[in-house]
DNA sequence: GAATGATATTCAATATATCGAATGATAGAG
DNA sequence: CTCTATCATTCGATATATTGAATATCATTC
C-alpha cells in the first residue's frame, strides 16, 4: 500500500502552535514525526529549516526530547534521530486497547478462512485512519502493511465506508476526495453511487480503484452510537475475492464487526 | 519478567522541568508514560495529582497532546488514556533502526536452534535498557516479554554485562545494585565476581538469580568504540541451558554478538 | 593555510506559557 | 430535592520559554 505524507507536519504547524497553549508540545510532535518519516539522522538547522521553526528553539525541543529518550543524539555526527522509548509507549498501548484485543482474534480468523489479508484500524473523522491490528493468511503472496501505518481517511473501501455512517456534508467530503490519489479514480458520481451501496448493504467495496487488482471491502464498528469509531478491513487478490467469494467475505466481515460493535459499547 | 516503575515519572520530574528549555515537553513525556503504565483512562485531576502538576498546566498539555493524536480524550467520561499516534511512531522507528534489521534474523536462528526466548536489547547506561527485538522458539512453555519493555540496567545478565564493559567507577555501581530486586539477590562479592568473569570470558550468565529456575545468557554489541550500547539476550528453562547446552549457547551468542558489533560499526 | 559557508550553540529582550485563585459543572450523600 | 465535595475549566498577573542576533565550531574550497 501507498503511503500518505503527514499534512500537519509542513503546513498546519504555524497554525497550530498559534493556538495552543502549550505549543512546545506541538513542535516537539512535529519533530518526532519529520524524523520518523526520513528515518536517517537529521541535524538541528535541518529540521528547523524542514518545519519553519526557529533554530534556537528547535534545539530546546530536541534536547527535552533527548532528556526522555524519545529522540536519540549522536554526540559525534550531532544528528538526532528517533529513540527506542517511542516503543515503550506503543507496546503500552497495544496491550490495553479493547479494540486490538477484541479484534486481533477475529481478524486471524477471517484471513485463515478466505486466505487474505485483514486489517483492524482506528478511523480519525476526515483526516486519516491508523492500523492498529494486522492478520495475514499463510498464503504464499501478501499485500502487507503494518501496525502504526496511516492512510487517508477518504481512499479506497475504508473510504467509502467513513463517507456512507459518517453523516459529513458534502461540502467537506468533495475537497478532501479531490486531493486523494487512486491507482485508477473514479468519478465523484461513481464515487457516490458506492458510498450510497455501502450505506444500504452495510460493507463497503473497493474493486481495484485504490490499488488495481486488489479488491478491499471494509466493515464499520462503533464503540458508541453517532459515527463509527473503527473498521475491520480486507484486502485480497485473486480468487480469494472472485465469484462466490466475494458475497461470502462480505458477511462475515459484516458479522464479525456487528459482534465487534457490541462488544466494545458493552 | 517482572516490570520496574519508571523512575523518572514522579520524583525526578519536577527537576527536569526546572533545568529544561522546554518544560511542557518533559511534562508531555511524563503524562505518556503515566498513560501508558496505568493502561485505564485518568482525569486531569489525577493525572496532575500522581505527577505533581498544576492542574490547569496539566489540562494545556494533555490538550496538545489530544490534538497530536498522542492522547485520546473521552469527551463523555473526560477521561485521558494512550492515543494510536504511538504506534505511528514506533513503527517508523523499528523500520529504521539498524540494530533491530541486523539482530532480528539472528535472534530468529539462535532461538531455534537452542529452544528459548532471545532478545536484542538496547543499553541506557546505569539507568535502563529496552527490548527492541525478540523471537522465540515454538516450544510450548516459553518465558515472554515484548518489545519496548524497559529494565533496570544492572539486573540479571544484562547487568553484569553493562557492569563488565562499561567500566563504570564502583562508587556508581554500588548504590544501584542495592536498589535491585531479585528472587535470589547475589552478595556485592558475589556479584563482583560473576561480573569479572563476565569480562573475561566477553559473555553474562545468571543462573536462576533474577528468576529462579532461569538462567540468562548476555553478550555485548558496540556500535562505537567505547560502552557498549546494545546486548543480545537469551533466556532459558530447563533442558536448553543444562549441562553440554549452556557452553554452546555461550559460543554462539558470543560469535552473534561479535558479528553484530562489526556490522554496525562498518 | 586563510577564507568561506555552513553548522551548532549561547545570550539577553520580550512575547507568552504557566500558575493559583475563581468559576462552572457534575456527582453523590443526606 | 438541596447541600457538599470534587472535578474540569477559565482568566489575569508574572515568571520564563521563545526569539533573533551574536558567537563558536566545523568542514570545504581556493
Amino acid at each position: 500500500m501507498i503511503e500518505i505524507d503527514d499534512p500537519t507536519a509542513e503546513a498546519g504547524l504555524a497554525a497550530t502552535v498559534k493556538a495552543s497553549k502549550a505549543p512546545a508540545i506541538s513542535r516537539a510532535a512535529a519533530i518526532l514525526r519529520l524524523l520518523g518519516k526520513r528515518g536517517t539522522p537529521l541535524g538541528v538547522q535541518t529540521i528547523a529549516r524542514e518545519l519553519g521553526l526557529v533554530p534556537s528553539t528547535c534545539l530546546y525541543v530536541l534536547r527535552a526530547l533527548v532528556e526522555e529518550e524519545l529522540v536519540a543524539f549522536d554526540a559525534d555526527t550531532k544528528r538526532y534521530s528517533l529513540d527506542a522509548g517511542v516503543l515503550t509507549l506503543a507496546r503500552a498501548w497495544l496491550r490495553r486497547d479493547q479494540f486490538h484485543d477484541l479484534a486481533q482474534p477475529v481478524l486471524d480468523r477471517l484471513s485463515q478462512e478466505f486466505g487474505l489479508t485483514t486489517l483492524g484500524v482506528q478511523l480519525y473523522g476526515l483526516d486519516h485512519i491508523i492500523v492498529t491490528a494486522m492478520s495475514q493468511s499463510s498464503q504464499n503472496f501478501q499485500l502487507s502493511t503494518q501496525v502504526g501505518s496511516r492512510f487517508p481517511a477518504l481512499v479506497s473501501a475504508t473510504g467509502r465506508c467513513i463517507a456512507a455512517f459518517g453523516e459529513w456534508p458534502e461540502a467537506q467530503l468533495r475537497p478532501r476526495f479531490d486531493k486523494l490519489r487512486w491507482e485508477d479514480a473514479p468519478s465523484w458520481e461513481e464515487w457516490r453511487a458506492q458510498v450510497a451501496e455501502a450505506r444500504a448493504t452495510g460493507v463497503a467495496v473497493d474493486r481495484g480503484h485504490y490499488i488495481s487488482g486488489v479488491t478491499v471491502v471494509a466493515a464499520p464498528v462503533w464503540k458508541a452510537p453517532g459515527r463509527p469509531s473503527h473498521a475491520l478491513v480486507a484486502i485480497g487478490i485473486g480468487s480469494a475475492v472472485r465469484g462466490e467469494g466475494l458475497p461470502r467475505l462480505k458477511e462475515a466481515l459484516l458479522a464479525a464487526a456487528r459482534s465487534l460493535s457490541e462488544q466494545l459499547s458493552g
